[in-house]
Parts: C-alpha cells; structure tokens; sequence
DNA sequence: AGGTGTGAACACTTTCACAGCA
DNA sequence: TGCTGTGAAAGTGTTCACACCT
C-alpha cells in the first residue's frame, strides 16, 4: 500500500521520535503505550500522536492502546528501516571523522561502506575499518559499492564541486553537513544537519526574553 | 524597539541563512541584492524573504534592493549576534571533542569558556585550550565564567542527570546533541541537533520514490 | 470506563498580487 | 521601470471534540 496522503515531514520526523522512545519502552518491558504517554516523552500532544499514526494505518486497539513492539515494527517499515542502507560519506574532516567513529549509524541500519577526500594527505589513511579514497573514484565507488545515500562533511567551498559529482552519479539522497544550502535536482533529496543555524535561534531567543521585561 | 509580531521560529531560521548569504556576497565585493537573488540562494521565493524582513523593518530600498552590509548588520542584531556569547560544553566524547575543535562557533561569536564530563578518566584532559573539568563544578563554573548556553554532547542515559544540573544553574539555552527529546522548564529554551531523525526523514523519502512508480 | 480514529475548527505559514516609492 | 512592503487568499499543520470500539 502506498501512501497516497500528503504526508508532512513534521510527521516523519515525530515517527522517527516516536520510535525511538518505543525502542526505549520495549527495553523496559512495556508491552502497550497510549497516545498519551508518547506525547508526553516526545513533546507533543496526544491528537497530534493518533493523527500522525493514522496517517499511515490503525494501529492501535480502542480502549487499550498501541503494541509497543508492532507499532516499533510499523514505523520502522514507515521509514524504510526495515532494510539496510549503504553510505558514503565524503570529507574525513573534524566532523567527518567524528561521524566514522560515532557508531551510531550501524546501529540504526545505515552501513557507511566508503569515505572519500580531496586532500591528498588524507587518502590511505584508516579510520574504522575503511580507508580514505580519493574523490576521483567516487563514481565507481558509488557503481561497486551500491551507495545509495551520501553524508558531506566538506567545508562551505568545497560544496558545489562535490554536488556535481554526487549528482551526476546518480545518488538520491544527502546528509549535508556543510553550512551551505545545497541546490539540487529535483530527483535528490537533501536533508541538512545545521547546528550554526540552531545555535543563532537559540540566541534569537534569549536575547528577545531579556528584551521583553 | 522590542517585536510584538509573533514571529515564527521559521523565519528566525532563514534569517539565519540569509546571513550568510550576505556574508558571502560581501566577501565578492556585492554593494546591493535583492529578494530575488537572495531566495535563489536560499532556496525559497523572492516574496517569502520580503515577508522575513519585514518582520522586523523595513531595510530595503524600493527599485534598488538591500545594501548587504547593511542588512547583514541589521540581521546580526536580531538574531542577538551584536554581542559574545559564553558556552560550556557538557560531555568530551566523539562528538563533543569534534565541537570542540571545530572552531566555527568562535567565528560566529560563540565562546566555548569551559567543558565538563562524568567520566574520571577524562577530567584534566587538555583539548584545544581547555581543561576537562568534573561535572561536580558545574554551577561553580557557571556562577564564575558566567555561562549563558550549555552543548549537551552526553549519551542519552545521561541527559537526565545533566539536565538537572543545567536547568538548576539557571542556565536558559541549551544546544541539545543527545538523541533525546529534554524536558524542560518554561523558562529554558532548548534546540536540538538530531542527524538521526534527519537519516530516517531522508530514507523515508527514498522509500517512498521506490514504491512510487 | 478507557483510549483510538477522525472530521471540523482553528492557527500558523506561504504565496499572490499589487500599491507605492526611488 | 524596478523592486520593496504588505494586505488578502491559499495552503499546511495542529487542536478539539466526539463517535466508536473493546
């Protein structure tokens, strides 16, 4: 069944909040869960918890609640973690190697199977368990390897000359950690993790409160 | 002059953006730009960057367009860049280590005055020119160093503990990296960094192109 | 009783379209 | 003429309130 709904991102982004407390609760040993006590944990309300799962089914029981481990299971299909995802992360920098070594994305199904650079300096060298290849063979990394997502981790400059060769490759969909906003066809899914932009709202915020009284 | 239109968390976000567009075009020498150009870099419609700005004045001029040191001037002040901000960073492990390094926060008038972790065996540990100091000292450093945001980079088991702290402390802005949502007082205002929920938004879209056609 | 699923009301955001100034 | 600033319209997302099932 495909969804034929308009379905929000804020709505995935929820699931994605959703199951990680799920994963949380399975771990404790609860069986069920209302709408009630999601919302509480992630932040949100209880209608705004059952509007965002009938989005895509009923999966709950009237009366009783959600199966903690069948709606995990659910959403988790939802978001296409039921399979496994192959990655190559380009720009072994600070933050790029950070990522290598974070872990974390095994974890959750991401399986990063290359890592690139320009640098010439950095090209041989090992981190995890992968060595860095040069940018030049990415295309053939991308064809071999059957990437199908790619993290950049490049500073700002570097930017547009990566993006064409992610495009051109064909891979359709990014991880941009770089603070640039990327322009993409329309077939390439972007998504940006941007802590300066978060960090400015956060001081937008408290300067207003001081402001305000 | 204080703002009394509610203004949305989303146009603060662009305004953070269109900052450093206007960074950049100083940089290349660029006296003036309109909204037109500034939504093709930013992504978005010429007609939705007049509505951001004139959110809070108006500082374009009619058949010309806005002077980009002028409005980067203008949009530094509102988003409370005007000033230095004092952060501490909480938690010295892949990810905090990496911030701590990263420099950019500097750059963009964030000060990293001190960092602090649980963990014994990294207390007195020297990164960049900063010693590793014991949780314990918390709200002395705060008091002292007169800390106004707190980076959370702490496993998500130990977001609770740290969370009392910091809330405690009177600390009102917190950068969240922990794959949690907080729950916090009115009086906090917390964003989070999540690549997580980013990598499954963006395997979510994937998934369903697959199942499209 | 207890808690889901959902149309309808409401709130917020974006886009349109154009008056008005340089 | 060129481009801003802005009400009004359209579009999205959230909350309400209640029918309905267990």
């Amino acid at each position: 069944m495909s969804i034929s709904k308009k379905t929000s991102e804020f709505a995935i982004r929820r699931l994605s909040l959703y199951l990680r407390i799920l994963e949380h609760l399975g771990r404790d040993g609860e069986r069920t869960v209302s709408s009630e006590q999601l919302a509480v944990r992630s932040g949100t309300t209880a209608a705004q918890v059952r509007k965002d799962l009938s989005l895509f089914g009923s999966f709950g029981k009237r009366g009783l609640g959600y199966g903690v481990a069948e709606l995990a299971l659910r959403i988790r299909k939802i978001l296409g973690l039921d399979r496994r995802w192959r990655v190559a992360l380009v720009g072994v920098g600070r933050i790029g190697s950070a990522l290598i070594e974070y872990g974390g994305f095994r974890e959750r199904g991401y399986d990063i199977v290359a890592i690139l650079d320009v640098d010439p300096s950095k090209i041989g060298e090992r981190w995890a368990d992968l060595t860095v290849h040069d940018i030049c063979e990415f295309e053939d990394i991308v064809r071999k390897q059957g990437v199908e997502i790619v993290i950049i981790a490049v500073p700002a400059e570097a930017v547009p000359a990566v993006m064409d060769r992610v495009t051109g490759a064909g891979v359709r969909g990014i991880l941009n950690f770089a603070p640039t906003t990327l322009r993409v066809p329309e077939s390439v899914t972007v998504k940006d993790v941007n802590m300066v932009i978060e960090l400015e709202a956060l001081s937008f915020a408290l300067s207003q409160e001081a402001g305000e009284e």
